[in-house]
Formats: structure tokens, C-alpha cells, sequence
DNA sequence: AATAGTGACAACCGCCGCTTG
DNA sequence: GCAAGCGGCGGTTGTCACTAT
């Protein structure tokens, strides 16, 4: 036996409020408060569910509430208690004056979210998706740990694809083996560019200037095989940085199939590009220099989870 | 110009806990 | 102590405007 329910929904009306709804809903309620929403509507003369006046009142017409963009410092204060409440959006929005949790729900699910994903933060936990790859590493024995990371990899999956599709980074490994070739002298730390960094600079990664070596931190990549790459001259990874300083830890190497940049040429052998030999000068560049340091990863990942994110 | 896709916001739904009789 | 009712909450869906194709 269910609740009964707080009005007849037949005899209410539903949908977008109209202005003299919004009204009669005001002036009763600045003569009367806000006692007793089950007979507001009634008394109000509204053909409407008390349950949906409350809505109305508390999300819209309360007097004092705000309506505009969301600050930047109301944003982080969102984030770093969101960080610690997780989704009490009623909690949150008490700390935000003017704002009703509907106004954070919203706002995080629709910018909010996207912006943590953007920076490599998974926004359930507030920690870097590579952090989490790698607890998940360092916790469970591979084949446990192969087996959730594709789950997470699952879970993750509108942030990577938000990633590659709204902040691609086409790195061209053409162009960088061959100026590191000229060089002949690699220094890891100078492939190791902070996320923040690597999004907000992108051309960063295309140029055929290799990046700056003060921008480096460090950051794990996840590469998936690019759609254009058959297309491209040149062989491309779509890459996404991941991660935060300190994420060049051995215990971050690939959990998907445990391969690391190390085996380049088996990433060749799936992918088949017609230009291979990039693939030699890669192995060569990485073989002789060390290019990928062993915490610098390339999520290796299995066709059909890669199917399933393009 | 038409259509599809996307983002932002408003509103609804169902569950839960507290209050009240 | 118990059940009904209410208000609050979080998740989900609907709607509209704007943008891209």
C-alpha cells in the first residue's frame, strides 16, 4: 500500500508556471507565509499540487534568491564542498546564500561536472582519474584489477569521451620523433606536461616544436586510436592527459593490459597504420632516450571498450 | 532553411524522515 | 506506539533556446 499521494493529479495543473500563477502564488503567500502547502493552492485559487508550489516558491519565487551566473568563487566553493559532501545538495546550497540546491544540482551536473572532467578529476571522489587507475593497480592482483579498471574505464566513460571529443589534443608524433631525432638527446621530464597546462595550450602538443620543459610536471595519458588516424599522413594519437604531479609512479603503468609505451609496436600491430615507420623511429627515439618514462602510460585499451567510448 | 544536437534550467517523481494526532 | 500526512531531498525528465550541420 503506497502513500497517498498529496493532491488529486487529475485535477492539477502541470508544467511551466505562468506569470498569474506566479503571482497569486506570491501575494497569498506574502499575507499568509508558508504554512501548510497542501492548502496553499486551494486558497491561493491555483490548480496546482501543494507539492509544486513549494517547488515553485523555493526554486523561483523566493525573494531572495539570486538568478544570475554563478560566481567564480561560488563555483569553487561548490566543488571543494561537493568534494565533501558529495551530492547533499541541500547542504551545499545552505552555504551559498541565494542559491537553492535544484540551482547547485543543476549547475553542477551541467558545467560544474564537465569543467572536474576537463582537468583530468574524476568528480565523484575529486581525485585524478590516473590516481584512481592506479589505486586500483596497487590494490587488486591483475586479473581483479584488469577486470575494474574496465569497469571504471566504463564509468568514466562520458569524462574520457568529453575529453577526447571537447579538448582533443592531436599530438603529432611525427613531427616531435623527428625534431627529437635531430636532437638526439631526450630528457624525459621534457615530455612530462602538467594537464592544466597541456589543456589550456594545446597547440603545445601539435606544434612541431616540442613543449617547454618549465611546463613540465608530470601526466599519464590515455591514448585511444583516433578515427582520422588512417586519413593522417602523419600517425596521431588522440591523447588526454591525465593526472597530477607526482603521477609518474611505476605503479601507474597500464592495469588494462599492462602495456606501457614500452610496446609501442604492439599498438602498431593493432592499429596497422600504413605508416609503421614511425612506429620504428618512435621505438628507436624511446629505446635510446627513454622519451615515455616507464610512469608516463598509454592506456593500452581493449578494442571493444574502445568501440564502446567512439 | 530545416533538422539534429546540446546546454541550461525548470519541474516532476518517488522516497525518506520527522511531526502530529 | 503507530499510522497518516507533510515537507525535504536527490534523481530524473521535460522544455526551450541556441548552435552546428
Amino acid at each position: 500500500m503506497g502513500r497517498i499521494p498529496c493532491c488529486e493529479k487529475d485535477n492539477v495543473k502541470r508544467g511551466q508556471w505562468t506569470p498569474e500563477e506566479d503571482h497569486k502564488l506570491s501575494s497569498y503567500i506574502a499575507q499568509h507565509g508558508t504554512r501548510h502547502w497542501r492548502l496553499i493552492p486551494k486558497n491561493a485559487g491555483l490548480q496546482r499540487c501543494g507539492k509544486s508550489c513549494r517547488l515553485r516558491w523555493t526554486n523561483y519565487l523566493r525573494p531572495d534568491l539570486k538568478h544570475g551566473q554563478f560566481t567564480d568563487a561560488e563555483e569553487e566553493t561548490i566543488v571543494k564542498l561537493h568534494s565533501v559532501f558529495g551530492n547533499r545538495w541541500s547542504l551545499i546550497s545552505h552555504q551559498l546564500p541565494g542559491r537553492t540546491d535544484n540551482d547547485v544540482k543543476n549547475h553542477w551536473n551541467t558545467k560544474l561536472r564537465k569543467k572536474l572532467s576537463g582537468r583530468g578529476i574524476d568528480p565523484v571522489t575529486h581525485k585524478p582519474f590516473s590516481h584512481l587507475m592506479a589505486e586500483i593497480a596497487t590494490t587488486l592482483a591483475p586479473p581483479q584489477a584488469a577486470h575494474l579498471a574496465e569497469a571504471a574505464i566504463g564509468c568514466f566513460k562520458d569524462e574520457i569521451l568529453h575529453l577526447l571529443n571537447k579538448k582533443p589534443i592531436n599530438f603529432n608524433i611525427a613531427n616531435y620523433i623527428n625534431h627529437k631525432l635531430e636532437e638526439k638527446e631526450i630528457n624525459a621530464e621534457k615530455i612530462k606536461i602538467g594537464p592544466s597546462k597541456a589543456m589550456q595550450e594545446p597547440e603545445m602538443l601539435s606544434s612541431t616544436i616540442p613543449w617547454d620543459s618549465a611546463a613540465a610536471t608530470s601526466a599519464s595519458f590515455v591514448a585511444a586510436p583516433c578515427n582520422i588516424l588512417p586519413t593522417m599522413p602523419e600517425f596521431q594519437f588522440s591523447l588526454s592527459c591525465f593526472g597530477n604531479e607526482g603521477d609518474a609512479s611505476p605503479s601507474s603503468q597500464s592495469v588494462c593490459t599492462g602495456s606501457t609505451v614500452d610496446q609501442l609496436g604492439q599498438l602498431q600491430g593493432k592499429l596497422e597504420p600504413e605508416n609503421g615507420g614511425y612506429f620504428e623511429a618512435a621505438n628507436e627515439v624511446i629505446n635510446a632516450s627513454n622519451i615515455f618514462s616507464p610512469g608516463c602510460v598509454l592506456w593500452d585499451l581493449p578494442d571493444d571498450l574502445v568501440t564502446l567510448m567512439v
